[in-house]
DNA sequence: TTCCTCACG
DNA sequence: ACGTACGTGAGGAAA
């Protein structure tokens, strides 16, 4: 029999320091759970154990390391948040059927010994799997040690039996002890000698054999004089180490190895618990189905199906006096389901043929204050149709988001789960089949129904929660009417150019060619230059070409690598110009062409209004926020997006250095703030200030590593980055910002502030109150804290530009309507906004869009914004 | 799917 | 000593 045995304290810590840190809906942290997990499942699959024996400490304080008051003082113990996740992943252990052994008074390593020596002398095989070297001294006879190390996130796995480790360490496995005995260990607080380092405690071992050997042989002339005496100085401390090092072979345990219970998985159990932890995949892997599991339901609902126009109108005249109607409307506009009390009215738009459209207007008249989630693909639906949308008071996946930004969706089944515990079925009314009235129409219906139950649920809720937390204005005054200009945006979409765009991608691939046929030369021989696993073996085994030491999972080849040695060969700057003509091409070119609607050839992208963790929107489909520009060469992309024809252009306006005007007015600090004030060149201002010189003085050189600084300082700098990006030392970089910091005593307070402040609530947040939780400023782990500061000094400089241009937004789209132009606002990409204008109105909505840009929020360091207009977005930038 | 790379603010 | 900028999305390769 093979027994696999896993020190459970060891994995899970892995587990809890390689992944950043995770909590789910319930707030339960999961990532240690999930690791392990991941960990467990893999080797089972790999290793095919018979039986799985997961060993743990029971309570710190027991170790037996406590024996001696001297040593135990520092012992570390497990962070809070790992703790937490302990209890969690014992019970998902348990449903899976797996033995679970724990000894008061031992740590795992004892109990690994333990088992694997009774396994060993059952002659059954035995694998301990561990992430502690210490346990390599297990390995012998059926006993072979699995070490599981986390680098970079990577999980590897190293098998060790007798001969692998002969090999690596040129001695048995049990001379580890000694080797600790007289070297010591630190993380472990054994002491071993003092003054004897890892060399000497090597070639005393391969002198001598063992510990008792060096003793034995105090007075050999291999020893020399000053290791002599500091190993009689230090016997009673070696003697100590030698019995802490060693790991407790017989621990008295009631478990019987040779009659291990088979592994019984108890799948309603387990569901329950996976479901919690929202392990979706494992959930598969187990093929489990919830089907026997009792999670709270929602109210059930009766459904009526609505078949004709007059009882569609009567319904909704009936819903007019109601406080708030619950709807769930598909992007297709396909069916709509009405909530009415316990019953869910369901329309399905192939029952009203023509009338259909005369229903939709009716329910977005204005009349009944609708409840919607995910109400802009709606809407824009609806303003494709010709229609004009109006009445949504609520969206329960914009409120989601704003109640927690960092979650990965806000599906209706999601946070049906997530608020009132409750399991939805998955529905998809998009598709086209489940809105069809042919067939399997009861489930549908029943799903539908629930739906729009949740709906009702989470809107109770989440409106009560965006009150409770401050966030009623941002909620109903920037991000619900936000979300019909969203909606407006996607609709217009941007004219561009297809045959220029071709033209250009058919330049772009000429050279290509060139470039590729050169490269297959210099390599000798041809390979896929876009893998840059193919790539790195290329330069770096077959060209002998230096690797700079970056390196994850083999070669890193990315441009900052590249471009370090390109010198070296001409492959590398051939493989440059190739990395660059082949993204224009794949990504844009292409990506572009195939977006481009057959229906009025423009481009539509998709605005996320609930993606970012600062409030920021993203673009997808195609996301038009990435657009080339810094580039000579990819600018020319900008060409493609137009004005639809001579009597139009694009005007485009940015706003100049708003995260730095925010941090100024945020921070109060009266320098950056007077700077500002007073019009000047921002970096070339710092520069001055830091450099103690006139501004007129002030060298290039001088003003772009202010620059960098400035960006450094929005994003939570660091010395290590900021000499990586100006080069210089990191001591350099570190000087540098202790004197930037100097200058701008106000930014300096800020940055502590928000640090404590963040740590003290849990959370930091806009000007505007949009919030963002910070779990990882409580956190032990360096990085993990690390990472918490550095967001919560930059989110809310981040966030408050977004929230600025959410404003400004919503006021230039209702101003251009008030004013009766016919412009319309196209796109946004973060500092910036697009404006398709007749060329009539050019100077009127210049003005007018930089007026409402500037006049969005007032600030201490006033906003500025810069208009141009032109025919494509490249003249108008 | 996940990683790597690279485009933007 | 730790490993580093903040926020995104897309395409291609490899698993």
């Amino acid at each position: 029999m093979k027994i696999m045995v896993i020190d459970g304290n060891s994995i899970l810590n892995r587990a809890f320091y390689g992944i950043r840190q995770l909590t789910n809906h319930e707030g339960l942290p999961t990532n240690a759970v999930y690791g392990f997990l991941a960990t467990l499942f893999k080797l089972q699959d790999e290793e095919r154990p018979d039986r799985t024996i997961v060993c743990f400490d029971v309570k710190e304080k027991t170790f037996r390391h406590l024996k001696f008051d001297t040593y135990k003082a520092t012992r570390k113990g497990m962070p809070d948040e790992l703790a937490a996740q302990l209890p969690l992943t014992k019970q998902v252990l348990d449903a899976l059927g797996i033995v679970r052994c724990e000894k008061a008074g031992y740590e795992a390593d004892d109990l690994l010994g333990t088992i694997s020596r009774r396994a060993d002398e059952h002659g059954d095989t035995c694998v301990v799997v561990t992430g502690d070297r210490d346990s390599l001294q297990l390995v012998g006879g059926g006993t072979t040690v699995m070490l599981v190390s986390t680098r970079m996130g990577q999980t590897t796995y190293q098998t060790y039996d007798t001969a692998a480790f002969r090999e690596k360490y040129g001695f048995d496995p049990i001379r580890l002890i000694d080797l600790k005995a007289l070297m010591g260990d630190s993380s472990d607080n054994i002491p071993g000698v003092p003054g004897i380092g890892e060399k000497t405690a090597m070639q005393l071992l391969h002198d001598f054999g063992t510990l008792e050997g060096v003793y034995a042989n105090i007075d050999d002339e291999r020893i020399k004089k000053g290791a002599r005496t500091k190993l009689q100085n230090g016997e009673q401390s070696a003697k100590d180490s030698y019995w802490l090092a060693t790991i407790d072979r017989s621990v008295p345990l009631e478990l019987d190895v040779e009659h291990l219970p088979a592994q019984d998985i108890d799948e309603t159990t387990l569901y329950d618990l996976l479901t919690r932890l929202e392990f979706k995949n494992f959930i598969k892997r187990f093929d489990l189905s919830g089907e026997s599991v009792s999670a709270p339901r929602l109210p059930e609902l009766k459904t009526e199906r609505v078949e004709n126009v007059l009882e569609a109108f009567n319904l909704m005249d009936s819903l007019t006096d109601c406080d708030r109607v619950y709807a769930i409307v598909p992007e297709t506009l396909g069916a709509v389901c009405l909530l009415d009390g316990d019953t869910a009215h369901i329309l399905f738009a192939e029952a009203f043929g023509d009338a259909w459209n005369d229903i939709l207007r009716r329910l977005f008249d204005g009349s009944l204050p609708l409840v919607l989630h995910d109400a802009k693909a709606a809407v824009r639906a609806l303003l494709q149709r010709g229609m004009d949308p109006k009445g949504i008071v609520f969206d329960t996946a914009i409120a989601a988001y704003l109640l927690d930004p960092t979650q990965s969706g806000y599906d209706l089944p999601r946070l049906a789960l997530a608020y009132c515990n409750a399991e939805l079925p998955e529905l998809d009314l998009d598709d086209p089949a489940a809105v069809s009235l042919l067939g399997g129409q009861e489930d549908t219906e029943k799903a539908v129904a629930q739906h729009a139950g949740a709906l009702r649920a989470i809107y109770a809720e989440a409106a009560d929660r965006i009150e409770q937390l401050g966030m009623r204005k941002l909620y109903y005054e920037i991000e619900l009417p936000l979300l019909r200009v969203l909606a407006e945006m996607e609709a217009a979409g941007c004219a561009v150019e297809p045959d220029e765009l071709r033209a250009f991608g058919d330049k772009l691939d000429v050279r290509i060619r060139d470039l590729t046929e050169q490269i297959y030369h210099d390599a000798d021989g041809e390979f896929n230059i876009n893998s840059p696993k193919q790539l790195g073996e290329v330069l770096f085994e077959k060209l002998g070409l230096h690797a700079p030491k970056k390196t994850k999972t083999g070669y890193s080849t990315n441009v900052e690598v590249l471009e370090r040695i390109a010198e070296d060969h001409p492959i590398v700057p051939r493989i440059l110009e190739y990395r660059k003509l082949t993204k224009l091409k794949s990504t844009y070119v292409e990506g572009l062409l195939k977006v481009i609607s057959p229906v009025d050839g423009r481009i539509h992208t998709h605005f996320q209004q609930t993606v970012t963790a600062t409030g920021r929107l993203s673009s997808t489909d195609p996301n038009l926020q990435n657009i080339p520009v810094r580039t000579e060469l990819g600018r020319e992309l900008r060409r493609m997006f137009v004005a639809p024809d001579e009597n139009h252009v694009l005007i485009d306006a940015d706003y100049s250095q708003i995260e730095l005007r925010v941090l100024a007015h945020i921070s109060q600090d009266e320098h950056m703030i007077e700077a500002f004030k007073h019009g000047q060149d921002i970096h070339a201002a710092t520069a001055a200030k830091v450099y103690h010189v006139p501004l007129e003085e002030v060298t290039p050189q001088m003003r772009s590593s202010c620059k960098a600084v400035n960006f450094g300082i929005v994003y939570g700098i660091s010395d290590f980055s900021l000499a990586q990006d100006i080069g210089v030392t990191r001591k350099e970089a570190g000087e540098f910002i202790k004197t930037y910091l100097d200058t701008y005593p106000g930014v300096k307070k800020y940055m502590e502030d928000i640090k404590q402040t963040g740590r003290e609530q849990g959370y930091v947040t806009t000007l505007f109150g949009r919030r963002r939780a910070l779990p990882e400023l409580k956190s032990k782990n360096f990085n993990m804290r690390s990472f918490g500061e550095r967001v919560a000094m930059n989110t809310p400089i981040q966030g408050t530009a977004a929230d600025i241009i959410k404003i400004a937004m919503v006021r230039v789209r209702d101003r251009l309507l008030r004013d009766g132009l016919q412009s319309r606002l196209i796109l946004q990409v973060h500092d910036e906004l697009i404006l398709e204008a007749p060329k009539d109105e050019q100077e009127t909505a210049m003005r007018l869009l930089t007026e409402e840009m500037e006049n969005a929020f007032r600030m201490d360091a006033p906003l500025v914004a810069e208009a141009k207009a032109g025919h494509s977005w490249y003249d108008a930038k």
